[in-house]
DNA sequence: CCCTCTTCGGAAAACGTTTTCCTTGGTTAT
DNA sequence: ATAACCAAGGAAAACGTTTTCCGAAGAGGG
């Protein structure tokens, strides 16, 4: 590797030198003495060691983001929002996925510290109580932004889960639904315990006594969509007419549980799905859906923890709008 | 920042002694004293800086992860199982999104070879051709392998698409149709191109000879998928009776295009897409699709990129095995 | 002519590790 | 008793930067 020595000697100048021209520091350089540098700097190949750097000025430009499975269609969307503005400002993304593990989660937040990252976004899960309060609270603070509504104290960017299912269901009442089922997420969950607070709140706004059977729980995947709909009284004469599912895989799972029993959507039963994963908009019938921000979260998140790491201060709470997208699986019937 | 010399403070050792526990190294350790060390470590909460130590030794156990766009739901299977193996080997992953630019990928090379990643792993895009060229074979070499077909020379892992082609077609002929049209990739895309000459090489081998109007050019993208359908002619004395679309994207724009028509699938048009995405087998009906082994191909990319890193012979390139997922959307006509 | 600035450049310490080479004291074999 | 070895530990150089402090030379003012 060639090093800044190297370029030195091949400039006939001193490391200094080089160093200065290379930070573009206020020291004065005369024009022909940086010329050549930049040119040894050319022919020689040379890349700055970043560790080097890192070592002498205490930052890494480097941040870690936790999250449970990049493969779970909602998260994606956050991370391309936080690389975009973190490339933007000069900081380099490593990704960490936890399955919701609080071993794996550990294990990571020890790389990460050892790494000396700058700061952390942490994204999805139960984990982050454990795991992080001892991580964030009983060792050296490490700059962290969540993305969720946790209580951790941590600056947080967040949707109004209650608000979004709220106007979800609400929508279905107004469509002259009343007999109104919810397929909810995993009960440790704060996210799904907030949509479900929302449900019942619409549900009692409306008037509604909710009825034993229509509240199942599921746990964020297809499959469980899918065999919720076995579970709940589609037919007969106390059927329900609308399934409100709190995320899109399950909504889709509910969906093609429906098809498959010639259950006609939104004729028979509407459904309407929660975080407007690209595919709601592809399938057939597009699905109506509560909109997450996905994008926008991931680069508030990113901008808040610049923020952070410039030192300035930032808000407690940052919150984004959800809309309800009204598709084709819940039109008037 | 508590350091290896605090620890060393605190146990009343050399900082010598502080780094042969924390190493495991040969060099004998006197119970007791290893005791004092690991309860000084405790105390003060250490955390080895990982940046002064690979300076030292030259390695920084981390990798970089290339790809155009982690939104684009190919790629999330290939990152998780990137991350898994690095996980279990002590790497870590750096995410680099690059929108297949020239520019954001070399502005990503530069950065990855200053944090001297130990490797990388390319994937996707003909931005590896220019962009790459200069970066692996004019600087200094850096350990790399590249995910889907490229005559970079670099250690590569596939798929055989024209094979895995040409197979999604032959089925399609065995179920008896004879006007089968396909959605290509971007031309400029090897893997496009190839899926193309596995369509054609089937079609020749069926006898058929393949009309003009045929083949329409898409981008990989819902959209133009979706758009195609416009082009091709789907109803009157010469109409296509199936589709074959170059990735399941495109696929699923195609069948809503359809369904919008009125056009039923498989009965009146036959669609085979490739990937098999998640969401490939969520939607209705369900899309066949030739099955690319995605996390597989993450995973073995990294294998093979640790082989390298351990000094060790690796295969110029690795073909994994697709097979078709026959599905609903092209069933016995 | 002397003093003070300014411009340009360099020597060396510091960042936090690992590792080579030494030292010390005790044990074993002769 | 002595040589040879072994167990345990430490001092210091090295990795590649940045930055503080200093010096030289020339310019300008009195």
């Amino acid at each position: 590797m060639v090093t800044i020595k190297d370029v030195a000697r091949h400039a006939g100048v001193s490391v200094t030198t080089v160093s200065r021209v290379l930070n573009n520091s206020q020291h004065p350089i005369s024009p022909e003495t940086r010329e050549r540098v930049l040119a040894a700097i050319n022919e020689l190949g040379f890349y700055p060691n970043a560790m080097a750097r890192s070592l002498q000025l205490n930052e890494t430009k480097t941040i870690g983001l936790i999250l449970p499975d990049i493969a779970n269609p909602y998260y994606p969307g956050i991370v391309r929002g936080v690389e975009d503005v973190a490339h933007e400002k000069g900081y380099t993304v490593i990704l960490c996925n936890t399955d919701r593990s609080r071993e794996r989660t550990k294990a990571y937040l020890r790389v990460l510290r050892e790494k000396r990252v700058d700061g952390v976004i942490f994204t999805g899960g139960g984990a982050v109580e454990d795991a992080s309060r001892e991580h964030f609270f009983e060792h050296e603070p490490l700059a962290t932004v969540v993305i969720g509504r946790h209580k951790t104290g941590l600056p947080a960017v967040q949707v109004d889960n209650v608000q979004a299912a709220r106007e979800a269901v609400e929508h279905l009442l107004h469509l002259g639904h009343r007999r109104i089922a919810t397929v909810t997420g995993p009960a440790i969950s704060t996210t799904a315990r907030d949509r479900l607070e929302g449900y019942r709140r619409a549900m009692a706004a409306g008037g509604i006594e909710i009825e034993p059977g229509w509240i199942i729980e599921g746990d964020f995947e297809f499959n469980s969509g899918y065999q919720a709909v076995g579970r709940l009284p589609i037919s007969g004469p106390r059927n329900i007419t609308a399934i409100f599912a709190h995320n899109d895989l399950m909504a889709i799972g509910v969906i093609k549980a429906l098809q498959e029993q010639g259950i006609r959507i939104p004729q028979d039963v509407a459904v309407v799905g929660f975080d407007n994963t690209p595919f709601a908009s592809f399938i057939t019938p597009a699905l109506s859906t509560v909109a997450v921000p996905v994008y926008d979260l991931g680069v508030t998140a990113m901008k808040v923890l610049a923020e952070l790491l410039a030192g300035r201060k930032v808000p407690p709470v940052t919150t984004l709008a959800t809309h309800l997208e009204v598709r084709e699986s819940s039109i008037l019937k």
